[in-house]
DNA sequence: AGCACCATGTAAGTGGTTACATGATTCC
DNA sequence: GGAATCATGTAACCACTTACATGGTGCT
């Protein structure tokens, strides 16, 4: 218990700084392009945390080449960010809070037609059907063999395995769960 | 876009009354045993929508046997409550708002030992071996063949099996993963 | 008597999304 | 000029968790 009910927010944008300075905008862009398939974040969180992380000098302001033009406004993590970030990723994850909509709607399958149920699956297989090619258009931009792993890509590679094979896995049940469903249809 | 952010919790103690009268303890409980593992409602949130939902004609409060020991208030979904349910159903699925920290904390791994990730993958393995194990037992007690297939079984077998094969596919690849860290980590 | 569990509920606080306002820049 | 996108921010609102209060029941 204790733990868990603190914002994760406030690292995944340190974990975004950590690489380069980045604005508001930058790290929304960076989350939805890298981990968008399990993690997002809202720019009505964003601003107010990336504000607040320098106030606790987690973060610096960069004051860029033009300050005259005030746009796009750059944050750089300090030391004592990255301390606070790893940190965080030492103590253990949450596994808890998944909810899965889909699971529950099918759960609730008997009081509604079968082919409601039927459909959403077949919805659900074109969805992650489209996931699946987006997957493998990036996992083909990387390298396959071990003498070009480097620490970034296989950690990169690590999450997107798991949404690569977590996707042909879902596909792979919606169709038996269909096939199922089929089956008692018929009777 | 718009159709989301309504509770969904709403719908979630709706369809726990469809299949017989509950109390708000009950749904809790119902609600951790049998889909515990993609969803959960706390007394926070189901002891005021019970109320509302008697306000909206959703659901009616059981006057049970004994009034006077008010402990245990049954209450029981009506017409109007089971079409809205119904309707919810038939909506599309939203499958956004999936948030995986464990995968997060493995996409920051460059910023910490390596072995920081691959612990959290072995904690990994222990949780879901333990969920296995539970899926597993559940799943015994299923009629595997096709003549035993009530709709009720066939749901029930539907949402199991993603959690069972879902469960087995974590494992693979928190596994693979650790084994390409730990080749990482030799060179 | 004391403990575990059954059972209902509320208040406070938080995390997060959505919608809106605003304006600069780029490119046709 | 107009559209798309870059870019920052805020206010309102909502869903949800946590912690707490309260008391009954059943067992040893």
């Amino acid at each position: 218990m204790s733990n868990n009910r603190k914002s994760r927010t406030v690292y995944a944008i340190l974990g975004f700084l950590c690489s380069k300075p980045r604005s508001g905008y930058d790290i929304k862009k960076a989350i939805e392009k890298s981990v968008g398939f399990f993690w997002s974040e809202s720019y009505g969180q964003i601003y107010p945390i990336l504000k607040k992380l320098v106030e606790d000098g987690l973060a610096e302001k960069l004051q860029d080449e033009l300050p005259s033009s005030r746009k796009r406004q750059r944050y750089a993590i300090t030391d004592k960010g990255r301390k606070q970030l790893a940190h965080w990723i030492e103590q253990d994850a949450d596994y808890r809070g998944f909810r899965n909509e889909l699971l529950l709607k099918l759960f609730f399958g008997t009081t509604v037609d079968t082919e409601v149920s039927i459909r959403h699956l077949r919805d659900f297989i074109v969805h992650e059907k489209k996931r699946l090619e987006m997957f493998e258009g990036f996992h083909a931009t990387l390298p396959g063999n071990k003498e070009q792993m480097t620490p970034n890509i296989v950690f990169l590679t690590a999450t997107l395995n798991y949404g690569l094979s977590g996707t042909q896995h879902n596909i792979k049940w919606a169709e038996e769960t269909i096939g199922m469903l089929e089956e008692l249809d018929k009777q």
